[in-house]
DNA sequence: TATTGCAGGAATGTATCCAATGCCAAGTCT
DNA sequence: AGACTTGGCATTGGATACATTCCTGCAATA
């Protein structure tokens, strides 16, 4: 998972997008808040040039939306198309999963089976995400696919915001032990290398979060901040 | 289908990305061709600036590599890459096709129709695209979705290269008849309302097409002009 | 009172100039 | 002769300055 380690010496514009993209993936900035670019750029100390370069790069993430004479902001999305979204990745990510499976190491099980433990106790939904992200990515990126590991990282980024949210409200209730349940079937299924039930089950996986997502309009309540 | 309708007044740099997509995507620009921004930007009377901008544009479709310090190449796919956005295609088009089907007019079956027709004999190959394009999307563009018709729209344009090649090779071979058989069923299934067929009919059209295309390595022997 | 028209200002878009990077070839050392 | 270094050139990256667009608010008029 290329989970933008700052390069240290690399290119300005990438620099900046590498730090505003954290800031959205960590909740620091809202979807639908505004970007200004000259803000920015004297944040970085910089021009406005390298940050526009910077915003270009984050929609083709697709984590921002920039218009013509007007501005940009952190994508937001309604929850209809976060739900798009979601079925997108029902279809998808079963296909990068059956890609995978054959490839995976004995490592790569370890590591899984210790993630999906530690899931289990992790102390606070920050922790919970990073764990839940390392697990089904790393069942994902043995095998490089240049075009769909990067559609679904996209796709996992730009629905993340609503997920935190979405998290936090399922996991105060105690609803969060059919998804331990889930990930030990997965992990199971994906050991006997049997792809297909991994594909279903993973399927299935993705599909209740979005039932149950569906059913939580209040998550989509506050847009534009 | 936003075909890249040039707008008139727009800012400079869409209109550079617009003039340059249209170039890649009928031809006239190849896979792996450089692209220099000072040639872009004397050829267009501007500066470098909205070249880059334009640039940035085109990464977001799908269209354009960068390199840092480097330049900006017209995207090529390798075979494997072409056949994974393929596949990527058997499961994203079908779903897009169900949220379309319950909510196409008699008139956009009617002219759906009309192209069928027309598909059957057209003069050329460019024509045969054009068509070929204009049937699918309208069974795709009824219902507003806003990522997939979107992600959907990409695969489209950055295999069009390939999928220009290829055509070539098998209508010269006259082996474009199961292909107008494969529209007719699907046309049909569309007008009965029966979702669930369309979508087994057309992940069978893409899947064919696909698979085909997986025998001819020749499509992608000259990468990089 | 509602609507239209006109500024004024703030933010984005573009041009020009300069800096930094990377590639390639010529030269030098071993 | 071969491999490493070095300099120059072509190209991209960034900074400053200016032009353009759009939005907002006020005022004038119907």
């Amino acid at each position: 998972m290329s989970m933008t380690n700052t390069p240290p010496n690399a290119v300005l514009s990438t620099r900046i997008a590498d730090e505003l993209r954290q800031s959205i993936l960590t909740g620091e900035l809202s979807p639908g808040e505004r970007i200004r670019q000259e803000e920015l750029a004297e944040q970085f100390g910089a021009s406005r040039i390298p940050v526009r370069e910077a915003l270009r790069i984050l929609v083709t993430d697709g984590l921002v939306n920039m218009v013509s004479n007007s501005g940009a902001w952190v994508s937001s999305l309604t929850q209809d198309e976060c739900s798009e979204q979601y079925q997108i990745r029902e279809r998808l990510e079963p296909l990068l999963l059956r890609y995978n499976v054959p490839a995976l190491t004995p490592d790569d099980l370890v590591r899984a089976t210790e993630l999906v433990e530690q899931m289990k106790k992790a102390p606070d939904l920050e922790a919970f995400m990073r764990l839940d992200r390392e697990f089904h990515w790393i069942t994902y990126s043995r095998v490089e696919t240049n075009i769909l590991s990067e559609l679904i990282e996209r796709l996992w980024n730009t629905t993340q915001p609503y997920r935190r949210v979405f998290m936090k409200l399922v996991r105060s209730e105690g609803g969060i032990e059919v998804t331990h349940l889930e990930h030990e079937l997965l992990l199971e299924a994906i050991k006997r290398g049997d792809s297909e039930e991994a594909e279903n089950l993973l399927r299935g996986h993705i599909r209740r979060t979005r039932i149950e997502l569906d059913r939580h309009p209040e998550v989509f309540a506050h847009q534009f901040d």
